[in-house]
DNA sequence: TCTACTGCCACGTTTGAACGGA
DNA sequence: ATCCGTTCAAACGTGGCAGTAG
């Protein structure tokens, strides 16, 4: 019923929907038993599971035009925001049960591209992924009803290529391919996250994908922004949007730019090219592992795989997977279920599962001990396994004795296959196996793992199912930490990490160090940007 | 030489403080 | 004294461009 309410409702009047189901049904109760089949969505039990939360991208048809232009974002050292800008309309919460969204950008891909004859072209191997963040909602957390009341938006959050970022921005680099994602993390005060009871889902739009760029390189990307972006009006004018520049040079004609005339003239060959292109791709084969991310490791694997053609593909595998996640016995094991087309939004990709206890204390985490100790960041760790091979595969999940409650996806390395000179395939998310991957809060110095270190395994883990929110823990060595854990408490009782100045500016360094240090990380300010760390097997929750 | 990146610029939007009137 | 609406300036966000680094 909410999904048809929902896919009724457009993006723009969709502001108000709220949910007139109310239960006290499970709000505390564990979610243990959760099986596959719970996992699917009822329209009986719309708001007792996590799982029955839908999410529909605002804006989505905006979204889709940049999409099939090949979104391009800009990331500058000082930071710069998306446009469009990820905003979300949420239903199907329980208005009283209390929510952290949260979002992330992973790459999508282990590559690294180019602009040339006016395509976006694979130029070679990613760089070492940089230091996962996330970007928790101000508002986070809040209730349901809060959450439902108004759209969700993410506006604020900012890119930057400043590998030593100290404003918490989400680092990137230029010329990689991401994808952002949404992820729901209970945060009921007895169904606190890292409990063994919490739930979270995580959502992602494909069309949101994007390659992050110091400038533009597609000419039509800039006339969108241009069009649709309310603080480049000053750029509007003309038809080509370059009269401003021409007013300003004091000619009466426009002034046609360097790059624009670069694109022009190899407009021609696109086409042709993209053709070939598509030759070339379809020749590759399929690559498994499809949702292989967790703070540095690719999302899926590439698109440049999918026999499509070079342009940014409109159509997508209508068959997306719908994972579910829950905590088996003491919270160490997953299992992963159920796969169902996701009607609301074919686009979205969304998983669930119950988040890992804290009863393995985070103390215990070699990469955040500190950082645990004093709870400054919420960190979720998963391990790496090698039964990531793909997906979901619920039996060797469950029944492998490295999976704790800290994982979330099973990692694994970057497929090595050859991508030299082989067109980008734009924006095809491949999740065919895709597994709730998970954001991960960790340690500062979780963060300075290098991508060896991912290659390994040790970074995140990821890689077909696992996957993992990450919460925000609080810190023991500051005033109040305690509520940084999602659902431990309320944010009133626990400044510190929940704890914020609306609209109040970010503040570098010291509330939000690039690499927090013990004691001070909190995630007041409007952008509460988390470095997603690594985790490793020694990852571990502690109850808060 | 080429490509990617940085810093600066002008312009428009947003935000919030200040002010005045009801 | 409080509330509400308006005004205005500073802050912020944009894409373009020239210069620079590798």
């Amino acid at each position: 019923m909410l999904q048809e309410k929902a896919s009724a409702v457009t993006d723009e009047c969709m502001s108000r929907v709220q949910t007139d189901v109310e239960t006290d049904l499970l709000p505390h109760q564990p979610r243990l038993g959760l099986s596959t089949a719970s996992a699917i969505p009822s329209s009986n039990e719309p708001d007792q599971n996590i799982e029955s939360i839908k999410v529909i991208l605002h804006e989505r048809e905006l979204w889709k035009k940049f999409h099939e232009a090949g979104t391009e974002m800009i990331i500058t050292k000082a930071g710069r925001r998306m446009f469009p800008s990820y905003k979300v309309k949420v239903t199907g919460m329980n208005p009283k049960t209390k929510y952290i969204l949260l979002t992330d950008i992973v790459p999508a891909d282990d590559h690294r591209y180019k602009f040339c004859d006016n395509k976006w072209m694979v130029a070679g191997k990613a760089e070492p992924a940089m230091p996962g963040r996330l970007y928790v909602h101000p508002d986070s957390p809040a209730t349901g009803a809060h959450w439902m009341r108004q759209l969700v938006s993410f506006q604020k959050l900012k890119l930057t290529n400043n590998h030593l970022d100290p404003f918490g921005h989400i680092i990137l680099n230029s010329m990689h391919k991401y994808q952002p994602r949404l992820h729901i993390v209970k945060a009921d005060e007895n169904n606190a996250f890292g409990s063994k009871n919490t739930a979270y889902c995580t959502h992602v739009f494909h069309e949101t994908a994007f390659i992050s760029v110091t400038s533009y390189q597609n000419h039509k990307i800039t006339q969108l922004k241009i069009e649709n972006n309310p603080f480049a009006k000053g750029f509007r004018g003309s038809e080509e949007g370059d009269l401003r520049v021409s007013r300003l040079q004091g000619k009466e004609y426009p002034v046609i730019s360097k790059n624009m005339v670069r694109q022009r003239l190899i407009s021609s060959h696109s086409h042709l090219a993209g053709k070939l292109s598509a030759g070339v791709l379809t020749g590759h084969p399929q690559v498994l592992s499809s949702f292989q991310y967790e703070a540095g490791a690719p999302l899926s694997n590439s698109d440049h795989q999918d026999p499509i053609t070079n342009h940014f593909s409109q159509s997508r595998d209508p068959s997306l997977l719908y994972h579910c996640f829950k905590h088996r016995d003491n919270a160490r094991h997953l299992e992963l279920g159920c796969k169902r087309p996701y009607l609301e939004t074919s686009s979205e990709e969304h998983y669930f599962r119950s988040a890992p206890s804290y009863e393995s204390s985070l103390l215990s985490h070699p990469y955040c001990s500190e950082a645990i100790t004093s709870r400054e960041a919420c960190m979720y760790g998963s391990m790496e396994t090698e039964s990531g091979s793909g997906a979901a595969d619920t039996d060797d999940l469950a029944n492998s004795p490295s999976i704790n409650c800290n994982m979330w996806a099973t990692m694994q390395p970057y497929p090595r296959y050859s991508v030299e000179g082989v067109p980008y395939q734009p924006f095809t998310a491949h999740f065919t196996n895709a597994a709730a991957v998970t954001p991960v809060v960790t340690h500062p110095t979780s963060s300075m793992v290098s991508r060896s270190q991912t290659d390994l395994g040790v970074y995140n883990s990821t890689s077909v199912q696992r996957g993992l929110p990450i919460i925000p823990t609080s810190s023991s060595s500051s005033s109040s930490c305690s509520p940084a854990l999602p659902g431990s408490r309320e944010r009133s009782g626990h400044p510190s990490l929940y704890h914020k100045k609306p609209g109040s500016p970010l503040r570098p360094h010291r509330d939000f160090p690039a690499y927090p240090t013990q004691g001070t990380l909190s995630i007041r300010d409007a952008s509460y940007q988390y470095q997603v760390g690594l985790s490793s097997a020694g990852t571990h929750w502690t109850e808060s």
